[in-house]
DNA sequence: TTGAAAGCGATACCAC
DNA sequence: GTGGTATCGCTTTCAA
């Protein structure tokens, strides 16, 4: 590999000069920028970032935490970002953190090797160490979806707007006994959103039907006994945590004799490519608005190009009906 | 953040003591080492990665570059890589490139600042320049699911393996009219699967029953017409590209008043996490064998570690039978 | 066991 | 316009 010496000696001018002519600067003259070029291309010269970067202090990587429960949904967020920055000569790092420690562990760690920080986290608490120090630096650092409000800059998703309308839409179309399943995670802003929707449209949110499982498939189809058991009490419709479980539970309602949507109006979360091609196709809740990627690259590039600082934003949810939850009748579309 | 010489004057040593220090150097005396340790924590001190591998040429960084039609699995992969490599120091890069073109830029620019590059490609050629450049070099690089056969080392994975098995299924299951419904994107191995499947089970593969289609959910939907258009010629087994085109067309099936598996039996590919959850629940293929996440991580890390080179290898699939497509009865299991 | 100093590959201040 | 030289933060050769 050549360095900036070998292309200095090699077309007779100083390492100062080619560094000039690397950078774009005016103050070369052509006839000497052109024949620099020419060994740059001939030797197949390319500038180490690492050696760059220990001088200018700007690494041009952007770095991910993302945490263990990570969705395909967060890998297409963080391709976003990735492709937006590529052209820009920005590198991407990625690190999957699986519990706290490990997390602080890779904050550490990533922010020596990137100018920016985007965290997928789970952290339960409104402040972690590690972020405090990044904060204390001026680090630039950004939270995604936390499960609480944190005290530093961050991307919210609303969830309980989308469960809200769903509930309140679910009621509009003649359900009265809307039921919830959901795992543990989570699980407060589904249950608000629920209420208050339920609340709004006249009913009374009944307790007993919240209903606790597993994650995923295996807890949708797992949870099937406990709500369908007694047939004089059985919900006419019901918002499950995400897809995965509304799918298991949809798999295991044969065994009931429950058909959807006629005795059961279902809901999931997340809006899974493969949702609408369940039989029948599956109702959702989905990111609302602009694109959380989008906004997440938006933000950052204005922070590293412009010194942007980061605000905090909240990004709504809303229902995508389907046949198997269909909007209510008087439903403007 | 403090450098390497404020540890050294703040504990009343050189620098070279220090690096003694941080790289574990058996020759430092304890009362040293513990006085420099306490130093360190004390000014909360991490050695810049980047000053680091200026001088020893050791970046700890492995990079992937991932095409456009990264799937969640290749994600997958890549979360395993990067588990493994996080305690070990090594940090992950991820860029998602286009095309050909896109690709030997991400090849050029991450080469640069990783120690090893895993390329999830779609090149159609036996080789490149890029690559034929890193080779020359010696810079570790692997390629995993090349389409075609490649002139470096790589993982290949042998779809024809898995559908040869599923089409030989099939047909001991007493299936007589065997369609494959592929994308036009990696065809040719399936066929050659199918067919050779077909032929060994004593069946005549018909071309006639090799059906094209769009790419997913939609290329699976929109294939049923042309699929059971005349009732007469309907074929009685259906091999898909993946899970989403099964999906696709199992959605479809109702207007046609065909019944899964009675009068078609369907199978998939990939084996996504919500295939068993389908309606009836979906056979399909995956891969066999050894995990290729594991596989990779276990490559990688010792060429980097010992040095040993790169060897191809090739990773077979197998069918998953599922009620869509019920292992014939005569199977062991 | 410890330290002075050179060097990794780039950038940038200050002369000329 | 161009070049000498210091510098970024670390590792490492060579002496002591």
């Amino acid at each position: 590999m050549p360095t900036i010496h070998d292309i200095a000696r090699e077309s007779g001018v100083s390492a100062r000069t080619v560094s000039r002519v690397l950078n774009g600067s005016d103050a070369v003259e052509t006839g000497t920028r052109e024949r620099v070029l020419a060994v740059m291309a001939r030797l197949d010269y390319r500038p180490d970032p690492g050696a760059r970067s220990l001088k200018t202090k700007r690494r041009r990587v952007v770095a991910f935490v993302v945490n263990a429960v990570a969705s395909d949904t967060t890998m297409r967020r963080v391709e976003t970002v990735a492709r937006r920055f590529g052209p820009l000569g920005y590198a991407v790092m990625v690190a999957w953190a699986d519990g706290l420690d490990a997390e602080e562990r890779e904050i550490r760690e990533l922010s020596m090797r990137s100018d920016a920080l985007v965290l997928f986290s789970n952290r339960p608490g409104p402040r972690a160490a590690a972020l405090d120090r990044l904060a204390e630096e001026g680090f630039p650092f950004l939270l995604v979806d936390p499960p609480g409000k944190v005290a530093y800059p961050a991307f919210y998703i609303d969830r309980s707007a989308g469960y809200r309308a769903a509930a309140a839409s679910l009621a509009a179309s003649g359900r009265r006994r809307v039921a919830l399943l959901v795992e543990d995670f989570r699980a407060d802003e589904r249950i608000a959103g629920w209420k208050r929707g339920l609340e709004e449209s006249g009913l009374v949110p009944d307790p007993a039907l919240v209903f606790r499982t597993g994650k995923g498939f295996e807890g949708g189809r797992d949870a099937a006994e406990a709500i369908f058991a007694r047939a004089s009490e059985r919900p006419d419709a019901l918002l499950c945590h995400n897809d995965r479980m509304a799918a298991g539970l949809l798999a295991a309602l044969p065994g009931y004799d429950i058909r959807v949507p006629r005795d059961l109006a279902l809901v999931g979360f997340d809006d899974e490519p493969w949702a609408p091609f369940l039989d029948p196709p599956l109702s959702s809740i989905r990111q609302a608005g602009p694109d959380l990627g989008e906004a997440l690259f938006e933000a950052v590039n204005a922070r590293l190009a412009d010194g942007a600082p980061f605000e905090s934003r909240t990004f709504l949810t809303e229902p995508v009906p389907r046949a198997s939850a269909p909007a209510p009748a008087s439903a403007e579309q």
